[in-house]
DNA sequence: TGGGAAATGATGGGGGTCAATGGGATTTGA
DNA sequence: TCAAATCCCATTGACCCCCATCATTTCCCA
């Protein structure tokens, strides 16, 4: 269930492209088969999620005030404008249009996990980027507090069933 | 039983339009072959639900004190100028001419997803209106902070069961 | 350890199917 | 009796299913 590395795969003539196969394997519990898509607010990008994220996006705005405007366009932009696409029998989507505009993508399509979501940019716009995030990261001589195990959730610990309710 | 996406379809010289396919098939399991509408307080749009999400509304309600001015605006805007709208065979609706006015539709309407519920718009409305909520979302830094996993309906977590009485 | 065979994932493309739409015919209800 | 709603069928074009090919990795056995 994590999304992990990047996946070039190629745009064809009919707007398919295969989604990664480590990527599906990761979503292959989903009672939906395929992806989620929707333009990034800051980067020249498409985030990815699986369904049961877009739930969860879904649940998460439903507590917000039913009413109150930050509710309001966070809906707009993340469940209005996302795109639901399953895939065909070998494991391909089709890139609306719209999207591939955004994104700026031509014939190649980078997927780039990210743990709980990915996302789909141009390579050649992505590479760039990635270097310079990389050196920030080691002038700031930056380092992640690891959560300890046994704060993670059950299925992401060895030899732990993946139900929280599992008796 | 999620709406999400932008759906754009013609409204025909009869009145009619189609309802998207995706909305329809999160709507199979409800016992009403339909849609409800009513009249946005706050936008120039109409908010769209289900059956059971009617109900729900109606039950908040019920909990509002019962003789409170908001009770009785709520009731009156919500509940008094909601539409019952059956599909046809095709799984079209015939959209009110009282709401195509208010909505200031023409020939198209736009079905905009917002999970538990959805909105239907003039679409030369609304796209102007998500660019403005998208740029407030990235000035504001908006980000959203997701519920835990365990707190979700189980047929939104993979590998779940759809229903409650699964033993 | 190397080479070849087999399996699997990625890519390309044709054609059938179904959702969206338009319009006529029939029924319903005021 | 008229208008409006529902049913029915026709059209069309986008999407999805299927299969064929190609590339890569894995596996097996000499």
């Amino acid at each position: 269930m994590l999304f992990t590395g990047t996946h070039i795969h190629k745009l064809d003539r009919k707007g398919r492209v295969s989604v990664p196969k480590r990527f599906r394997a990761a979503l292959e519990m989903e009672e939906f088969a395929g992806i989620y898509l929707y333009q990034s607010h800051k980067e020249c990008a498409l985030e990815g999620c699986s369904h049961s994220h877009m739930e969860r996006i879904a649940a998460s705005l439903d507590e917000l005030d039913m009413f109150s405007d930050e509710a309001d366009d966070l809906a707009d932009t993340i469940l209005g404008s996302s795109h639901m696409l399953p895939y065909d029998g070998e494991g391909r989507i089709i890139l609306p249009a719209e999207l591939i505009e955004f994104a700026r993508i031509e014939d190649q399509v980078a997927f780039v996990g990210r743990g709980r979501t990915f996302r789909l940019w141009n390579p050649d716009i992505f590479k760039p980027l990635q270097e310079a995030s990389r050196t920030r990261t080691l002038n700031r001589g930056a380092t992640l507090k690891l959560k300890p195990m046994n704060e993670l959730p059950k299925g992401a610990r060895p030899g732990t069933p993946n139900e929280e309710d599992a008796s």
